[in-house]
DNA sequence: CGAAGAAGTGAAACGTGTTCCTATTATGGA
DNA sequence: TCCATAATAGGAACACGTTTCACTTCTTCG
């Protein structure tokens, strides 16, 4: 059985690393406040590696430190952004009277948030599509924050959830995943994509 | 010059196989079977356009000619195999005794195709999740195979489907891609993606 | 304080996708 | 057949991710 549990990154996940001196937890910052900045307003080809160490006002050298490439560099601005929309969802009450209208509803906001910034969705999409096995525990961290808003949108309050209903999030998740690549790419509207998240989400939790 | 460059653009790289002399459908052959045969000994990385070019035994400029980059070249490429492969499972009876059990095993065979070379297949993934809608075509025609391989597989027979159908063979078409990510970047096992793509046909299929 | 090592700087250089340019060869119509 | 035009060859050049290196600055600890 493959279950490395979910469960256990729903909790409290800390914040990012926190080591470092505050210099360069500063420095960290500024380089992700600039990768996003660049990439909101470009997308993926916009976020050039000597342009960030620019803007950071860091030496290449030096970015090439902290984030050893620019898919490591998107993928921890992704987590980075991820964590803030799952924070900001947490605290909120999810409308819908059933675990498939509340997920539907979860997963619009997700997406409305995402497509109001289509370049930055671009870049971060890509990055994490592209990834390999070393950038694993920063694409581990977004999967996990990704289930976890799911299941809990299912089953608000529970904090704890059965195989079945993990395995239908992770379900769900991949099905995001994949409409989200056909609208970042161009292949379907952000209707399209919509429908295509609802009609999995019902499929997947009617009974 | 470039002036009327479309129209030369689409004689030169004819999108079908139908259109161009002889000599051209040729190349364009070479071309491809260099570019699969790099994809398969070293993947994405190995894809190399000059060397691409030198075994088709064909300039770089002519090259750009026949597939405006990388990308349109491996989807292409992809196109190709995947082809190939429906083909080959078209003419096969499937079994299992229900629509789930014939969907697990059409992708489990597909899938243990792509894991017989995996690099080619790290390629090609690779490609179609970085493809964008400059290469709609090739991307759709892939869709639809990937698609109709399923629903043919839910209803041997069966020549049209209904809207339901196609829906679930779609969404199992997204986590069968998302799955194949996973693998493709190391983040999953090939027993892992199995497992995931049975849960998900499971779920999707059961009644 | 001072020294040793870690971290940061700035710049050059390399690899590969992509573009561009000129000369040469094929092709198809008058 | 001969010419106009498109297609190809060959190769230089450019862009951007990545690496490397010599030097400087910071941090830490005896």
């Amino acid at each position: 059985m493959t279950t490395t549990n979910s469960t256990a990154g729903l909790g409290a996940a800390p914040a990012t690393e926190e080591l470092g001196s505050s210099a360069q937890r500063e420095r960290r910052k500024r380089i992700l406040d600039a990768t996003i900045d660049l990439a909101s307003q470009g997308g993926f080809d916009a976020v050039q590696m000597r342009e960030v160490a620019d803007r950071a006002e860091v030496a290449l050298g030096t970015l090439y430190r902290y984030f050893p490439s620019k898919i490591h560099l998107l993928v921890s601005a992704l987590g980075r952004e991820f964590e803030k929309a799952e924070g900001a969802l947490r605290g909120r009450e999810i409308p819908g009277d059933t675990p498939a209208e509340r997920v539907i509803e979860v997963l619009k906001l997700t997406s409305r948030g995402l497509q109001g910034d289509p370049h930055l969705t671009e870049a971060l999409t890509r990055a994490f599509m592209f990834a390999d096995s070393s950038v694993q525990t920063e694409i581990n961290q977004v999967g996990m924050l990704m289930t976890s808003m799911v299941t809990r949108a299912m089953y608000p309050g529970r904090t704890d959830f059965g195989d079945q209903d993990v395995a239908i999030a992770k379900v769900i998740g991949d099905v995001w995943l994949s409409a989200l690549v056909g609208w970042v790419t161009g292949r379907s509207s952000a209707a399209d994509t919509a429908q295509q998240i609802e009609v999995a989400v019902k499929l997947l939790l009617r009974d």
